[in-house]
DNA sequence: CCCGGGATCAACCCTTTGGTTGATGGCGGC
DNA sequence: GCCGCCATCAACCAAAGGGTTGATCCCGGG
């Protein structure tokens, strides 16, 4: 065993940092050399220093989201690996994050041995996948599954906020034409004919969350 | 200054309990005096344990919720005060929570000087608000209550479940146009232009349920 | 190297939805 | 008895959404 290895923490909750340093302060082998509250912060201390895996959470408040910031930090030659920790274990949102450079994907009500397993394999180059997501890739592989990509997700999400083809279109910066591209995709994937059913739908198959 | 507070921390996340623990042991005048990783588990453990306050998540994976759990704590005589602390600040929640008994409702994300002083203010009888939670619930009440009539209600509840507003009106035994005339009253009272956007408040209101 | 899929956009057409006006009947309260 | 609210429907117009075809670009796999 040589030199421990070093973490560090990405989330925007004061409460969820405290909670990582504490149960990994348990471990020899594993050190928290930094937190970052924000995702663009998290791309910065990679940048400067030296740091062999990331905790990283999925959903900032505002701004860079962890999804951009895994993709910024893996593009670097001798990036760290990044752990993607979050919440929810939606399909679109982990096929994003593995697509994004992420090696491993956990959840965090995941038990704390499982935690510190999967940054000890991710510090070794080993993908870590908690059980509970490996179980629903393999549901998604074994079902002819509806696979919405990453951004048919995006725009589906918008509309059950609400908002209109042109709004969508103004907030992801596209014109209206691909919103309805998007759309008429996402219609024909789910086998319904209109936005409002699509929402129903995406909600019954928990494409979607609150 | 007389004796410490005692706390119960009630969350499903290991890692949140850890991060609540860590950050109000700094603070002397605050003991953690157990944890539960269940709703029923925090109901137990204050019929038989002394506590003063509850740090309640709302969410749990299964079995009983933490409004539940909240309602059974309060019913007792000599009942500790639950805080509520969640991710989600949606209206209904909070609503829900208040009336099920809660002294106050903070995020998982306020920062952790607000959280010790909503301890402290829970401890003292006094009702503890997050400001981002407070704007909410002063928003809601300068907006007069939204009052559909139950037959707004059928006909948003089978927009909500992506039916057309000529099944909605085969559904119900109605013209079109009556189903049309029930909607631009609905988007009238609820400030919206669209049926996506008219299902995205009624769900974030309460108005509807899944 | 070519192929397929994802993402982007345009032009076109048709249907649905949204907004307005106006009208009828029933029910409850003052 | 009148007024207000709810519920019902019609006709009409403008706007948004849905469907189709076709096109470009980029990327990664065989």
């Amino acid at each position: 065993m040589s030199r421990p290895v070093r973490l560090l923490l990405a989330d925007d909750h004061p409460v969820v940092r405290s909670g990582l340093r504490a149960l990994l302060s348990t471990e020899p082998d594993l050190t928290v050399v930094a937190e970052a509250a924000t995702a663009r912060e998290a791309v910065a201390v990679c940048a400067r220093e030296s740091v062999d895996v990331v905790l990283m959470d999925l959903q900032f408040g505002s701004g860079m989201q962890g999804v951009e910031a895994t993709a910024a930090i893996v593009a670097r030659p001798d990036a760290p690996r990044v752990l993607v920790l979050t919440t929810y274990d939606t399909e679109a949102d982990i096929l994003a994050a593995v697509e994004a450079g992420a090696t491993g994907y956990l959840l965090k009500d995941a038990p704390p041995e499982e935690l510190a397993a999967a940054v000890r394999a991710a510090a070794a180059g080993r993908s870590a996948l908690a059980p509970a997501v490996a179980h629903r890739l393999i549901d998604r592989v074994r079902a002819p599954g509806v696979a919405l990509t990453p951004r048919e997700s995006e725009v589906l999400r918008l509309v059950a906020d609400g908002l209109s083809n042109q709004q969508i279109s103004r907030r992801l910066h596209l014109s209206q034409a691909t919103v309805k591209t998007h759309l008429v995709h996402v219609y024909g994937k789910l086998g319904v004919e209109s936005r409002t059913a699509a929402v129903a739908v995406a909600r019954e198959r928990g494409l979607i969350r609150r």
